[in-house]
DNA sequence: CAACATCTCGTTAACGTTACCGAAATGATT
DNA sequence: AATCATTTCGGTAACGTTAACGAGATGTTG
């Protein structure tokens, strides 16, 4: 025998792995059809029997075989899922819709059926219409990224009257959907933007923070991202000059007009583009060459922005993963529902870090 | 109706989600169990009938039910792990271990029997005895992390002769396991690290290299990251002065001398510590305040760590994910002998960047 | 053409759980 | 004491798949 070595068989566990419905019935005494009725404590079992049995259940930690239990129920839950439509300005809800698409994959398995309805996020009218259809079928549960708030505040309150379970995405409602939110913490994800510009450039910089979109009234979530950024560069205390810039176009000649005017003017050091739209701030600096080009920061794993992250133009990305939010979304629906596993209360979604080197790996 | 709003609807595919077996059975005229026959392609089945099956099969795009598959199943299929033991210097293998025990959890409910080696990565003959005691029983499969280069590929060879698969996690030897290896790209992490290291420094500045453990002759991927490293910060052509230090120990004491040496000799302003003992650097800048603190950066997503991180010691953590190493381990064995899956040639794992401001975060 | 091997295919019992149906026991009302 | 309602419980079919078993058809050999 050598002297130090560790060894640990799992072997016992493997043992009494078996413990079945069965089983339990068996030891009970009572039928297999009790014991489900205890397990699901449902009715029709007396208090007596219903004590022995669970006795039983959790002396012999019975743990029931999810796969059979889903192979055995015949149920038609349906879910709906309300996100914005992919723009032709951002690719990002396609992502998250990859994410539901994996989950429909996955659920339909189940019986359960899921719809989608995409409104535009720039037509709060197609949200109204979206909601109202979603409301005149009969869904159990409806998945929603929450752009507009009063619209989405009074949709929640509607779908709560008719006992339709709600569960928010992307950004939250603080306290409004029924089950939830799953997410970024987004004022921890400004300050992260904050902690790595810290890295990029010295004391005394110029801080450019950009919000790019048309209707950017309707994006109240940017404002929590820019409140955790300015909030931790304000407490470094390195007399950064911090200037907060609106450019409320989805047009890039547009956009480059005005960006053109404040980068003369302001000739930041840094750039902090606070959505996915930072392609375009990569584009504008590839082609005007003859500009000092700042460091640049933005969000979001889409095609075109890592293009200008593999080029050197962007130095960070951050990410949230919106395809795992979709599917986590649907998920936890469907363990909500069909599997008495609950216990969770979400905890927001890591915050990834991209740049050149290691873009490659990221696979969600 | 309102101008511009988009609808997709799921229900023809939710219509026809219930072709199995038995439908196609039906159509096919033949019974369930030839059909099981073609899908399995086992034998005994006419050419004539398995093409016809074959074309419905293909026709309904038949997709098995996994559930009812793994419910009727009974295998007893039986894994190995070896891996390393966790040290009193660093728990890393405790979180591997935590992934495989998920693992467990999750297969065990198919009969797959899960047992776990652990063997001291400072002791070769550890290793000997371990892998001897894994052929001494009949396993299907084993998962290693590979250490000790020869005498693992040694090992994998009499694998080989048995037939046993064999698979790799952390770090790989090429071409040697006969199932793949799973973990992240060591070159790139090494060229990650070294990008980090150019935001945090200025040209011209002193970069120390840090390799901290005892037995290091075995730790041969610890070279590939330093190779890495090094390249891309020579190919950055700022003057960095680069040195490459081994502190062969596992007893802070004897490392803090080594290192108030070399700290004192050096003066680095940054240290980069090529695993996870990057919290007894930490521990020694904590100690010796009057040092001025070089930018460090290490590895792996320890509680030590982390400590370190928060309370803004180290700048950067740079993770790997292992536990979820340990579980992709088993998932994959799982599905190469229960499903008819296994079309994927891994990739190589995300890379995950830590700071103070994300790592609250990040959870596996 | 008898005897036997081989190829092809269908029948059916499992796997562990759920849920419907009805039987038995108990309680309540005349 | 008879009737009816309610509570408590067991039997069992079903979910979709696998695999053991055996039946029939076809081929091969003497």
């Amino acid at each position: 025998m050598i002297g130090y070595y560790h060894f640990i068989n799992m072997e016992e566990k493997a043992e009494n792995k078996k413990v079945g419905i069965k089983e339990i019935a068996k030891l009970a005494n009572v039928s297999i059809a009790t014991v489900d009725r205890v397990l699901n404590n449902r009715k029709d079992v007396s208090d007596k029997t219903r004590a022995k049995v669970q006795a039983i259940i959790k002396e012999h930690n019975y743990q029931p075989n999810l796969y059979a239990r889903a192979l055995s129920v015949k149920n038609n839950l349906s879910f709906a899922v309300l996100i914005p439509k992919t723009s032709s300005q951002t690719g990002y809800w396609d992502l998250c819709l990859k994410g539901i698409k994996q989950g429909i994959e996955e659920f339909s398995t189940f019986g359960i059926s899921i719809d989608i309805f995409l409104y535009d996020q720039e037509d709060v009218r197609t949200f109204l219409k979206m909601s109202e259809d979603v409301l005149s079928r009969n869904f159990n549960a409806v998945v929603i990224a929450p752009i507009f708030i009063t619209e989405t505040t009074r949709f929640v309150e509607e779908c709560k009257k008719r006992r339709i379970e709600s569960i928010f995405v992307n950004s939250d409602i603080k306290g409004c959907s029924s089950l939830g939110y799953i997410g970024p913490d987004l004022y921890s994800t400004g300050r992260l933007a904050a902690n790595l510009t810290s890295y990029l450039v010295p004391a005394n910089s110029k801080v450019l923070i950009l919000n790019i979109a048309r209707g950017l009234q309707n994006y109240a979530y940017l404002n929590t991202k820019i409140e955790g950024y300015t909030d931790y560069l304000n407490k470094l205390d390195r007399s950064f000059e911090i200037l907060n810039i609106d450019i409320p176009s989805n047009n890039y000649e547009e956009i480059a007009i005005d960006l053109l005017r404040h980068v003369n003017n302001i000739e930041p050091d840094l750039i902090f583009v606070t959505n996915s739209r930072v392609s375009v701030v990569g584009r504008f600096f590839d082609e005007y060459r003859n500009i000092k080009k700042p460091h640049i920061i933005g969000f979001d794993f889409l095609t075109e922005n890592v293009d200008f992250l593999a080029n050197g133009m962007v130095d960070f990305l951050i990410c949230q993963r919106p395809d795992k939010q979709g599917y986590l979304a649907l998920n936890y629906l469907y363990r909500h529902f069909l599997l008495k596993d609950v216990k969770e209360n979400f905890k927001p979604m890591p915050i990834d870090i991209l740049t050149v080197e290691n873009y490659l790996f990221y696979e969600n």
